[in-house]
DNA sequence: GTCTTCATGTAAGCCGTTACATGATTAA
DNA sequence: TTAATCATGTAACGGCTTACATGAAGAC
């Protein structure tokens, strides 16, 4: 019985992120938490044992550095690294296993009481999103030298747009 | 070390199918597999090991039915049962871990061209979905005797509302 | 001095998917 | 008679979260 599923993704989060430069650990840890955490949340935990899994294989190379009298380990990605990561990029985009809660409860609510209890719960989560959005874009805005700041601001457009064509819907269904 | 986690719905998902009749596993697999899939999929050897939990905890009851020689074993909710369905369905719903594949492709990618790429793919993906949905839509419009129909109706074009905006962004955005 | 941030992990244990298994009935 | 559907599961194993651990440096 052979399973050959590496659905881990984990490794791709990284060698994407080291794609833009060298950084420790803790470094990747603090950019996926002020940037992907919105669509691409890793646990704390994983970083770590997965930057030694790819050293090991071959696709980041490690590199101590001392600040001070502080130890750091720096990874920077190889060529094997920039290849497995395109070749992921490059591959059809597999859907996740959709598990939305808030569609769960709406498909069993039974009155209308119900339902705009659960519409005004779920607008009051997304116009938080939005508002976190929103700061991210102002800040993205006022950077100019990053080459990745088009496709980054695209990104997000496309996150807002979404979140704004639901806060509309719900607003809509709340006062009918 | 007590961990006392219970983040498993499949169990809501269950007892809530339930709330409309008994149901043997299969009945309920099947259930899922023409409305909730799109929001809630559950793999399939989850439902019934979980029946047989429901049942030992009297969340449900168990009923061993024959067709002719067949055996069936049919399921329904207890007091206990709609009270934990209750119990979930009033607490607030917690927000699954983000993990939006397509959303961290566009965040690497490094031109327009990758990013037309992805958006092409997006929308292929998307537009699917969308016929899905509106057969959906028309199944359940031309059923006028069940209690949940305005409300699964109203669920449905909450999705319906959602793919048409991502279609209209990604079309807007493909031919610029 | 104490709190926050930097910096890096391990262990336990639940979660979920895939592969594998079995057998009856019914439609073509 | 063969395929599809009904009907019900088990086992293996990778995935992921939470809790727990440690220690230095710098800010206040």
């Amino acid at each position: 019985m052979i399973f050959v599923r590496l659905l881990n993704k984990t490794r791709y989060a990284i060698l994407g992120v080291l794609l833009d430069g060298p950084a420790t650990g803790y470094e990747i840890k603090a950019l996926m938490g002020r940037s992907t955490v919105y669509f691409w949340r890793e646990s704390d935990s994983t970083i770590y044992p997965m930057l030694k899994v790819l050293a090991r294989e071959g696709k980041v190379l490690s590199e101590i550095v001392y600040v001070g009298k502080k130890k750091k380990e720096v990874f920077s990605i190889t060529e094997m690294g920039q290849i497995e990561f395109q070749g992921w990029f490059d591959s059809p985009t597999r859907e996740e296993t959709p598990r939305n809660e808030f569609l769960l409860k709406l498909f069993f609510a039974t009155d209308r009481i119900e339902m705009v209890r659960l519409f005004q719960e779920r607008l009051e989560k997304v116009e938080k999103i939005h508002t976190e959005y929103k700061k991210i874009e102002e800040r993205l805005e006022s950077i100019t030298d990053s080459p990745r700041r088009t496709v980054r601001l695209k990104a997000l457009r496309y996150g807002l747009a979404h979140l704004e064509s639901e806060i509309k819907w719900l607003n809509n269904e709340k006062d009918k």
